[in-house]
RNA sequence: CGGGGCGUAGCUCAGCUUGGUAGAGCGCACGGUUCGGGUCCGUGAGGCCGGAGGUUCAAAUCCUCUCGCCCCGACCA
C-alpha cells in the first residue's frame, strides 16, 4: 500500500470478522450442546462456550438483537485474559506496555505479534468500523492473496526498487516469491485482464489483510512492526476527474472513520515520494510518541507532512553594507556549532555545504546553518536521481581534495560540482562559511559570479516557527502517527503494466489509479497513546473490547453473583458487549484490572452497595461512582453509554 | 549495514570482574489468614544458565563461533 502507514499484526486470514452473520451460525450450529475442545493451556477451567469474537460496536442494532439470539456472556473466569503487573523490557511506547499488560497482544518475533482475544475484538471494532465505511463510499471489498510472485513486482519495477524491506521467499522450485507489503501489483494484474471499457470505470476495491514489511527496526508494538494488519484500496478510473471524486470520496470516509474512533487526528498533505502520483493525504493521530513530525499552521489550517511542508518567503535580512571577504583561522572547528560558537555568530549567519553522493555523481548544496537538508524535496529537485546519501570524507577527499567542515561554495563551484542554494540562504549577506581549506572559515562573504550556486529552491526541512507557505503565520511542528495515506497514483502502475481500457472515442488509455492505506493495528495502538492514564487504557467507547465491564466483587455471594449475572445477560440482550468479571479475586485485584483493560463502563455488583440492593456505576475516563437501585442498574448502564456515544 | 547491550525459573532481574555445580521478587500450586483498590504468613513445584565448540581437575562465570533479542544511527511507498 501507499505510505510507510500501518503496522500491526495477525495471523493471516482472520480477515473477515464481519461476516458475523454467518460464524455466529456456525457458531451456534458446534455449540448446541457439544463439548468443546479446550484450547486453553489452564488445566481444568472448562474454556468458555462461544466466546464472541465477532464485531461489536458499543451496541449491535436494535434490529440484529431483536431478530437474534444473546450471544454467550464473556466470563472472565472462562475467558482467554491474562494480566500482568510487569512489563517487558522492550515495550518503550505506553501504547505497547499497556497492550502487553492488559493481555491484548503477544510477540512471537522482532515485530511480529499475536492478538489475542481482547486485542482482536479491539482490532474487530475498528475493522467493521473501517468496513461500515468504506462501503458506504462506494468501496467492494475483496481479498487478495498474501504471496505474490516475483514477475510482477519486475513488471513494475519494484522488484529492483523495493529493497529489502520486501520479504522475498522461494517455493520448492526455486520460483520467487515475495510476502505482500502492498498490493498495486496484484490488483493491477487482474484488473487488466477483466476490464476493458470506460463503461466498467470507475471502481474501488478494498481489503483488509496482514501484510509484511520487513522493517530494518520493528519497535513499539503494533506502531511499527514487520506483519501488520492493513486496510487497503486501489481505485481505478478512466479520467482524472474521476479519480478526484474516488479521492474525495475516501478523505471523506477516513475523516469519519478517525472521528467514529474518537481520535484526536489532523489531515496532512505528504510527499508522493516513490510511489509516485499528484496528491497525497496522511491521517496523522496526534501524540508525543508519534514517529513522523508534522507542521501546522494554527492560522490558516494549513498541515503537512514536514518531508512535505514548504515554508514561506523568509525575512529579507535589512539593508546591509556588503564587506570584503575575509579568511579567519579557525583551528579544529569542523561543526556549524564550533564554528558558529568560535565565530561568536549565531548558527544561521552561516552558509553549511553538504555533499551528496548520487548514482549521477556527487551534488552540493547550502543552506542555512541552523536547518536540516530535506532530502525529499533534494531528490524531488533532482530529475532521474534515486538514491541519495551524505558523502563519505574519505570521497570528497579524494575526489575534490576538500576537507569536510571547511567546504564553501567557491570551492565547489571551481571543481565544477552541481550546486544546489536553498532559499533561506539566496538573500543572505555577509554569511560565514568554509574557504575550502582545512582550518579556515570565511566571514563577510557575499554572492558573486564565482560562488553562487546554479540554482536555488527550497531544499530544508521547515523548522517551528517557519512562515506558513499559505499565510505566513508560523508553523507549528508536532508529532503523530501515521494512521491513514492516500494516494492519487495517476498512470504510474497502469502504463507500466498496460492496464488499459478503451475510451469512448475508441481510444486505449491506461486506467488512473488511487490507492488508500490504512494502519488498523497502527489506529488501535494510537487510541491507546490518545487515551490512557497511570493505571491503564482508557478506551474510546467504539474501540473498547467491550463496552461494559460487570463486576462482581463477591463471586461467592450466591445471590450477588447472581445479580450480577443477571444485569450482564441483561445488557447482553439489549444488544451491549458485556464482560462479566466473575473470577474468585480479591477486590483489589479486579478494580486494578478493570483499569488496565480500560472497559469504558464499569458495574460492580456485591458488597456493601448490594446489600443496599444497589450497583455502583463509573466510568473510566473520570471514574465517578454513582449508585443505582439494582433494578434501575440496565437501564442507567444504557444511558452511560449514550452519552458515551454522544 | 555501522555502534552499543542483553540472552539465567512463566515474567522482571541478581550472580559472571576474582571458575567450585544457581538465587530474589512477582506469578503458579497447597494450607492458613484476609475480604470494596494488586492482603499477610507458611509450604512447595519450577531452570541441561540461548546453542555448539574450546581452556580447565572443575565453566552460568574465561575464550571462539553461532542463533535470537534489545537500544542508538542510517533507512522508511
Amino acid at each position: 500500500m501507499p505510505g510507510a502507514l500501518e503496522r500491526a499484526r495477525t495471523l493471516a486470514d482472520h480477515a473477515h470478522p464481519s461476516r458475523h452473520g454467518a460464524a455466529r451460525l456456525r457458531r451456534r450450529g458446534a455449540g448446541a450442546g457439544g463439548v468443546r475442545p479446550r484450547a486453553q493451556p489452564r488445566a481444568p477451567r472448562g474454556r468458555a462456550r462461544g466466546a464472541d469474537d465477532g464485531v461489536h460496536e458499543g451496541f449491535r442494532a436494535p434490529a440484529r438483537a431483536g431478530a437474534e439470539a444473546p450471544e454467550a456472556m464473556n466470563r472472565w473466569s472462562q475467558y482467554y485474559l491474562f494480566t500482568t503487573r510487569e512489563v517487558p523490557s522492550d515495550a518503550e511506547v505506553v501504547s505497547h506496555q499497556l497492550m502487553v499488560r492488559a493481555g491484548m497482544i503477544k510477540k512471537l518475533a522482532a515485530g511480529i505479534y499475536s492478538y489475542l482475544p481482547a486485542g482482536w475484538r479491539s482490532l474487530s471494532k475498528l475493522m467493521a468500523i473501517v468496513r461500515r465505511e468504506m462501503d458506504a463510499a462506494g468501496a467492494v471489498e475483496l481479498s487478495m492473496p498474501a504471496i505474490q510472485p516475483a514477475e510482477l513486482w519486475v513488471e513494475s519495477g519494484r522488484w529492483q526498487r523495493y529493497g529489502k524491506e520486501l520479504l522475498r521467499i522461494r517455493d520448492r522450485h526455486e520460483r520467487e516469491f515475495c510476502f505482500g507489503p502492498t498490493h498495486e501489483e496484484v490488483v493491477t494484474d487482474f484488473v487488466r485482464r477483466d476490464v476493458r471499457s470506460y463503461r466498467q470505470l470507475p471502481f474501488n476495491l478494498y481489503q483488509i489483510q496482514t501484510k509484511f514489511r520487513d522493517e530494518i527496526r520493528p519497535r513499539f508494538g503494533l506502531m511499527r512492526g514487520r506483519e501488520f494488519l492493513m486496510k487497503d484500496a486501489y481505485s481505478f478510473s478512466a479520467t482524472e476527474e474521476s479519480l478526484d471524486q474516488v479521492y474525495s470520496a475516501m478523505r471523506d470516509a477516513y475523516r469519519r472513520i478517525f472521528a467514529a474512533c474518537g481520535l484526536d487526528y489532523t489531515m496532512v498533505e505528504a510527499d508522493t515520494g516513490t510511489i509516485g502520483g499528484s496528491s497525497s493525504h496522511e491521517f496523522m493521530v496526534t501524540a508525543a510518541t508519534g514517529e513522523s513530525a508534522v507542521a501546522h499552521c494554527s492560522t490558516c489550517g494549513y498541515g503537512a507532512n514536514v518531508e512535505k511542508a514548504e515554508r514561506g518567503a523568509w525575512e529579507v535580512p535589512s539593508e546591509q553594507a556588503r564587506q570584503a571577504a575575509e579568511k579567519v583561522e579557525t583551528p579544529g572547528r569542523k561543526t556549524i556549532e564550533e564554528v558558529a560558537q568560535f565565530l561568536g555568530i549565531p548558527a544561521s549567519r552561516l552558509v553549511k555545504a553538504l555533499i551528496y553522493n548520487t548514482e549521477h555523481g556527487l551534488v552540493a548544496v547550502l543552506v542555512r546553518g541552523d536547518r536540516e537538508v530535506n532530502e525529499v524535496k533534494l531528490l524531488n529537485q533532482l530529475p532521474g536521481t534515486h538514491h541519495l546519501e551524505l558523502a563519505s570524507a574519505e570521497r570528497v577527499v579524494a575526489e575534490l581534495g576538500l576537507t569536510l567542515g571547511y567546504v564553501g561554495p567557491r570551492g565547489l563551484r571551481a571543481r565544477n560540482v552541481r550546486l544546489l542554494g536553498d532559499l533561506s540562504v539566496r538573500d543572505a549577506r555577509n554569511f560565514a562559511c568554509g574557504a575550502d581549506e582545512e582550518g579556515f572559515h570565511l566571514v563577510g562573504v557575499n554572492w558573486s559570479a564565482e560562488n553562487s550556486p546554479s540554482e536555488f529552491a527550497d531544499l530544508v526541512l521547515v523548522g517551528d516557527g517557519d512562515p506558513c507557505p499559505r499565510c505566513g503565520a508560523a508553523l507549528a511542528i508536532s508529532r503523530g502517527i501515521e494512521v491513514g495515506h492516500i494516494f492519487k497514483l495517476g498512470a504510474k502502475y497502469s502504463e507500466a503494466m498496460k492496464c488499459e481500457f478503451t475510451d469512448e472515442a475508441g481510444v486505449n488509455r491506461p486506467m488512473i489509479m488511487g490507492c488508500y492505506g490504512l494502519g488498523i493495528g497502527r489506529t488501535v495502538a494510537a487510541a491507546i497513546e490518545q487515551g490512557h492514564d497511570a493505571d491503564g487504557i482508557v478506551w474510546p467507547l467504539p474501540l473498547a473490547p467491550w463496552s461494559v465491564l460487570v463486576l462482581a466483587l463477591t463471586p461467592n455471594d450466591p445471590a450477588a453473583m447472581a445479580a450480577a449475572e443477571a444485569l450482564a445477560a441483561e445488557l447482553e440482550s439489549r444488544g451491549v458487549d458485556v464482560l462479566l468479571d466473575d473470577r474468585d479475586e480479591r477486590p483489589g485485584v479486579k478494580f486494578k484490572d478493570a483499569d488496565l483493560v480500560g472497559v469504558p463502563v464499569r458495574a460492580v455488583v456485591g458488597g456493601k452497595s448490594f446489600a443496599a440492593g444497589q450497583a455502583e456505576l463509573s466510568l473510566r475516563r473520570d471514574r465517578q461512582k454513582q449508585l443505582v437501585p439494582l433494578a434501575e442498574a440496565a437501564a442507567k448502564v444504557l444511558e452511560l453509554i449514550e452519552r458515551l456515544r454522544a
